[in-house]
RNA sequence: GCGGGCGUAGCUCAGCCCGGUGAGAGCACCAGGUUGUGGCCCUGGGGGUCGUGGGUUCAAAUCCCAUCGCCCGCCCCA
C-alpha cells in the first residue's frame, strides 16, 4: 500500500480520457430530455439498511460487496452499490408520488462495489440510469428500453444483443420460484457447491451459473414461459414485438433472471462479445413491488442502468478537437505577447502561450503539437512598429498585421 | 473469496532461464544544427527506489520467501 496510489479498483481519468466521457455525458442529458425524463441526484452514502431491504439480504451485493461503515455517531451507512433504492427513497421521502403520478427520471453518477477488479469492473464505477414510475402497462418497459438504444445510437455502438425475458407477476414468480426449488432439490447433488448454497437463498439464480456442472440440470429445468399467466405473457409479447420493431438483436432468453431481488415481468440485459467476461454493459427490468417495500404506495416501476465505464470500451473513440485554436509565440516580448493572449481570449478564442520562456522553435512545435491552427508571433521588431506576425500553421502562410487588425485577421483566418 | 499470468525510464518493452562485464532500446521530453519560425531529418542531453520488504551469496534486475499492484478467468454484476 502506498499514499501515492489510487485505492485499488479506484481510478483517475486522465485529461486525454475527458472527452470521453464527456461525450458520454452530454448523450445521457440530450437522449433523456427528449424522452422527458428529468435528471435526480441522490447521495453517495446511504443507510446500509436501504439496500439490504431493496437489492435483497441474500444478494452477493449485500453480503459481501458492500463498503459499509458506521459514522461517528454510530449509524450504519453505506457508500451505494447501485442507484435505483436511492432514487426511490428519494421519491418517497420528499411525496413527490403525491404531486405527479408518473416520473420519468435519469440519474448519473459513481457506485461502490468491494469485488475483485477486472476488464471493465472496478470498485468505483459509474452508472447512469432511467426510470419510469407510475405505469403498470409495458409501453412503459419500451420506452425505457427505447430510450436505452437510442443513447447505444447516438454513441455508435453496434454489434450487441438485447437479452429478453420475463419473471411474471409475483404470483408467477413465487410459483416458478417454487417449481425451481423442487427441480433442483431432486438432483442437488449433482450441482456445484455455489449452486447448492443457491437453492435455499435464491434457487432462481442458480439459472446464471456458469459452471459446468450444473449445465446439463440448468437445461432441463422447468422453463418461467410454461408458468405465465395470460395477463403476464400479454406483457411480454407486447414488449418483444415492441423492441424487434425497431431492429437490433433482440434474443429471449428464459434463463436470464438477473442479480437483484426486486424484479418482476420484464428483465432484460445488454450484452456484447467485446468486452470479456463482464459481457453485460446494462441492464434493467420491471419492479412493481419495490416501492411498496419502502412504506411507499403500491407503485409500478420500470427501469435499466449502464455501466458507463463499460459504454467507454464500446463506443467509438473519433479524434479529439484541438486544444487551443491559437498560440501566441514570443522571441522575448513576454509582456507583448500576454497582452495578445488576453486580447484574443477576451474576443473568444482559445490562446496560450509559452510558460516557459522557450526558444521560438520549440514554442512553434508546441503549437503544432496543440494543435493550434494559428500563431501570432509577436517579434520585437514588429512590436516596435505596433505590429505582429500572424501564421497559419496548416497552410504555412505568414504576414504581418497591425494590432488593431489582428482581431479580423484571426476571424477569417480561421474561417478558412 | 478461489485459480493463473505479469510488475525494469512518462509509455511500449529487451535484459532474468545460465547471478558478476558502466541498467539498455524505441517513442515522448529538453537543447543544438537554422544569430527570430512548427510538422521531416541529424547530433547531444535530462530522466530509473529494476513494484516493495526480507533472505541466499564475496556479488542479486537476475535465485528464494513474503507483500502490494495490474491483467485474465471463476464467483458476481454495470
Amino acid at each position: 500500500m502506498s499514499e501515492l496510489q489510487a485505492v485499488r479498483g479506484m481510478h483517475d481519468v486522465l485529461p486525454e480520457e475527458l472527452p470521453y466521457w464527456r461525450r458520454l455525458e452530454e448523450v445521457f442529458y440530450v437522449v433523456s430530455s427528449r424522452f422527458g425524463y428529468e435528471e435526480i441526484r441522490t447521495p453517495i452514502v446511504e443507510y446500509a439498511q436501504l439496500y439490504v431491504r431493496s437489492v435483497g439480504e441474500a444478494s452477493d451485493i449485500v453480503h459481501k460487496e458492500m463498503y459499509t461503515f458506521a459514522d461517528r455517531s454510530g449509524d450504519q451507512l453505506a457508500l451505494r452499490p447501485e442507484l435505483t433504492a436511492g432514487v426511490v427513497r428519494a421519491l418517497v421521502q420528499h411525496g413527490l408520488l403525491q404531486r405527479r403520478s408518473v416520473w420519468r427520471l435519469w440519474y448519473y453518477g459513481p457506485a461502490f462495489r468491494y469485488e475483485r477488479p477486472q476488464k471493465g469492473r472496478y470498485r468505483q464505477f459509474h452508472q447512469y440510469g432511467a426510470e419510469c414510475f407510475g405505469s403498470p402497462y409495458p409501453e412503459s418497459d419500451v420506452d425505457v428500453l427505447l430510450l436505452a438504444i437510442t443513447i447505444l445510437q447516438q454513441l455508435g455502438i453496434t454489434g450487441y444483443e438485447v437479452q429478453l425475458n420475463t419473471l411474471g407477476s409475483t404470483e408467477v414468480r413465487q410459483r416458478y420460484r417454487q417449481a425451481l426449488r423442487d427441480y433442483f432439490s431432486s438432483v442437488r447433488l449433482h450441482l456445484s457447491p455455489d449452486s447448492q448454497q443457491r437453492l435455499e437463498r435464491n434457487p432462481l439464480r442458480i439459472l446464471d451459473s456458469k459452471h459446468p456442472d450444473d449445465q446439463p440440470w440448468i437445461e432441463q429445468a422447468p422453463v418461467v414461459w410454461d408458468f405465465l399467466d395470460a395477463e403476464s405473457r400479454s406483457h411480454f409479447e407486447y414488449v418483444h414485438a415492441a423492441i424487434a420493431e425497431v431492429g437490433g438483436t433482440v434474443v429471449l432468453n428464459p434463463r436470464l433472471v438477473r442479480g437483484l431481488d426486486y424484479y418482476t415481468h420484464t428483465v432484460f440485459e445488454f450484452v456484447s462479445p467485446r468486452l470479456g467476461a463482464q459481457n453485460a454493459f446494462g441492464g434493467g427490468g420491471r419492479y412493481d413491488k419495490l416501492v411498496e417495500s419502502f412504506g411507499g404506495p403500491s407503485l409500478p416501476a420500470v427501469g435499466f442502468a449502464f455501466g458507463v465505464e463499460r459504454l467507454l470500451l464500446l463506443m467509438e473513440r473519433p479524434p479529439q478537437e484541438a486544444m487551443v485554436q491559437i498560440y501566441v509565440a514570443t522571441t522575448g516580448a513576454v509582456q507583448a505577447a500576454q497582452q495578445v493572449v488576453r486580447l484574443l481570449r477576451g474576443a473568444g478564442y482559445s490562446a496560450v502561450a509559452d510558460l516557459q520562456r522557450r526558444s521560438l522553435k520549440t514554442q512553434l512545435r508546441d503549437a503544432d503539437r496543440l494543435g493550434a491552427t494559428l500563431a501570432v508571433i509577436v517579434g520585437d521588431s514588429e512590436w516596435q512598429r505596433g505590429s505582429v506576425l500572424l501564421r497559419h500553421l496548416r497552410e504555412s502562410a505568414q504576414w504581418e498585421c497591425a494590432l488593431p487588425d489582428l482581431l479580423p485577421h484571426v476571424r477569417q483566418a480561421l474561417s478558412r
